[in-house]
DNA sequence: ATATAAATGCGAATGATTTGCATTTGCATT
DNA sequence: AATGCAAATGCAAATCATTCGCATTTATAT
């Protein structure tokens, strides 16, 4: 848990109050290696003896959502789940065994998405993307040779 | 309600019986100009004097989509939506208005990701990408010019 | 130090999805 | 056409994530 006076910068930023749930929630995500759900966070703080209640949780992934200091992201799971946003524009690249996420720094669409909205006479403003499959390690530990993923 | 014949068959192909129900939701998917969700579904064929419960509709969009009769479409809304799955591997264009669907066929991933995979030594299985804007008519309609998109 | 709006915690409400179980139905077999 | 049986359905109840109302606490400007 450090990286909090950034923290609270972004906090006070957005005209937000700065609260230890707050600055609880950043640290989560931020030290998180996947993205994780609202209960993730409840979960982590509540054992780092970090009492929060959950629907304080909620509320203040809302909030950040909406001032993006966080992201959504994750398709192959119907909750959400919530990561630090740490640039711009970015995509991820997902390991399906570990959930360990690469973000990606180029975005290979805008090209691509500008010729398509000339093509089809739409203003496209944005996209997602994302990519799956199985990192180093876990190609090497578990002998992932040709895993067809299950429902997207 | 067309189409009914080749729906049939693929269903005995997948090992499903051919219900009432079932044909149903395939057609009401088929017909339908947007991604559905389940309350959609059943809706549409109670309207249709076409009696179902809402429990068969969530089973069997559940098995459908285990079965890669239909896929899992639309970030933009946690309620999960379904569609017909029209070719293999496909992505969409999606107007923010309307939410007309339009499926874009070739794919300016297929390199990237190969590469992509080489560099960070992922085996990369797959990937997701949907692209959002406004369409032509809607554009003209409703005179939008410079939306920026809420809460993905 | 004080005032006050914003944030929190709690529990109850909501809404989507799932499940258990009794009944019905598709379909293979006589 | 009648029979048997597993699979599919309908219904109501259960579950699970998320939201909301409201009384209490807290961060910050004064």
């Amino acid at each position: 848990m450090e990286e909090t006076s950034s923290h609270s910068e972004q906090l006070r930023l957005h005209g937000q109050k700065i609260t230890k749930q707050r600055l609880g929630i950043l640290a989560v995500l931020e030290a998180a290696a996947t993205p994780l759900t609202a209960q993730d966070i409840h979960l982590r703080l509540n054992l780092d003896q970090f009492p929060i209640s959950l629907s304080t949780v909620y509320r203040n992934l809302d909030r950040m959502l909406a001032e993006e200091l966080i992201v959504k992201q994750g398709f192959y799971n119907d909750k959400c789940q919530y990561a630090i946003k740490r640039s711009e524009h970015e995509h991820s690249l997902i390991c399906l065994a570990c959930r360990k996420v690469v973000t990606i720094d180029e975005c290979p669409l805008e090209q691509f998405s500008r010729d398509l909205g000339r093509r089809e006479g739409f203003e496209i403003t944005e996209h997602h993307m994302e990519l799956y499959g199985y990192c180093r390690e876990c190609i090497r530990k578990e002998g992932i040779v040709n895993h067809a993923p299950k429902n997207p």
